[in-house]
DNA sequence: ACCTGAACACCGTTCAAGT
DNA sequence: ACCTGAACACCGTTCAAGT
């Protein structure tokens, strides 16, 4: 099967006709991921239905089963989509600027796109979708790691440790973000509802750190991984 | 709502009447439990459905719904008791333990969970579900890193640093083994499939560590992980 | 070459009606 | 006090039939 891909828009073989219908295939499938988009952010995770898009689109529903494989394949194109942004935000990398600082700005940008898509991260968070933004993603990723000085095999370990973490945080908090109002509420406020009220006998440790644990935010959680794992490659670095 | 745990099986104020019923409710709802884990390990996170789960008991499906107010309470009833599980593999900690070894221990066995019920694992990671098991669980934990020699707030960061990365490592394993045969197929040959082939001249340092790409698991980037959060939390505590 | 309507086999959840 | 049947408002996906 043919990937299909959204910047495969290259120099045409011969005749104008055939390319005319692929191009405009490929304007649609990139409408119907903004439309995904917009819908994802507005109604949450369990929003993004085929035929809740296909309504947004005012298209049939199996328009989209004509633009896309299935479900699945959609949501790869929203995680390259998202990756393609993440790219963007990143820019060009300069010449001089410390490996470990350009993969803390790569991790801020991770952040942000979990931040303003939890729906799209919650349901791709694991996946790989082997498209161009993702292999220019990972060339980026992998070249900070070999200039850190590391030998091949460690750069891909802990390419992958950096990648994972991240992506493993982000997911966390996504998913934290996408439940509905009243689970949310009951999931966050647990710290405050049952933790608090922990007799002291049973739970001494706990309860010598409750207000600490009620002020902790998953964003400096998140830098504290980060921080971890680019301090062991470092570390590994330098000894090697 | 008052929160009827499983494990509420407390002395009764007076008479044997209500009592006896409560307690069966309690052993129904623990039958339950266990029919949804066997569900969960046959069918996967699409087979694990409150109308499936009743099939499994032999029951109506309103039944279900006089255990548990809703699919959510009841997920949460199963993450309580993975969490009841890895705190008796866990087993007792020995007074002259390192720290970090009862907690590269405790890693070890949820990454024993996350493999054995990857559907449970997906659907819960992010959760907190107030229960007696969770709250002994964080009591350990926490412990841990005060035994570290971490001041409070330290102790409180490492520890959420900790238990998040080893979740979130967890979920991104148990997400990838829980998607249907045929996309896991497609994401797991990724690799070998489209990152082997890429051009050398657009993709030099991917294409420089194909090999190294490829050979690398999942168990070791947790692994990597893990060392990494307890690497900073060591000289974290060392500084202080 | 594209679109439409209808269907299949599912979901979570609720509720009136039975015993 | 418990159970049953039926319904509501959804899913992803397929397919024959239209133009």
């Amino acid at each position: 099967m043919a990937k299909k891909t959204a910047t495969a828009a290259s120099q045409e073989p011969k005749g104008a006709v055939r390319p005319r219908s692929r191009e405009r295939r490929t304007v649609r499938q990139e409408a119907a991921v903004d439309a995904a988009f917009r819908l994802a952010a507005r109604e949450g995770v369990t929003g993004l239905s085929m035929r809740r898009l296909a309504q947004e689109l005012d298209v049939d529903v199996t328009a989209l089963y004509r633009l896309f494989r299935d479900k699945d394949e959609l949501l790869l194109a929203l995680c390259e989509r998202i990756i393609e942004t993440e790219l963007d935000a990143v820019g060009e990398v300069p010449e001089d600027e410390p490996w470990t600082d350009t993969l803390r700005r790569i991790a801020a940008v991770m952040w942000q796109s979990q931040s303003r898509f939890p729906a799209v991260t919650v349901l791709t968070f694991a996946r790989t979708t082997g498209g161009p933004a993702e292999r220019r993603m990972i060339e980026l990723l992998l070249s900070c790691f070999t200039r850190s000085g590391l030998p091949p095999a460690e750069a891909v370990l802990y390419y992958r440790t950096f990648v994972d973490t991240a992506l493993g945080h982000c997911a966390s908090a996504a998913s934290l973000s996408s439940l509905d109002p009243e689970a949310r509420e009951k999931d966050d406020t647990t710290w405050t509802r049952v933790y608090a009220r922990l007799p002291e006998g049973d739970y001494p440790v706990t309860h010598a750190h409750v207000t600490e644990l009620s002020v902790i935010d998953h964003r400096t959680i998140y830098d504290t991984a980060v921080e971890a794992v680019l301090a062991a490659a470092a570390r590994t670095a330098a000894g090697a």
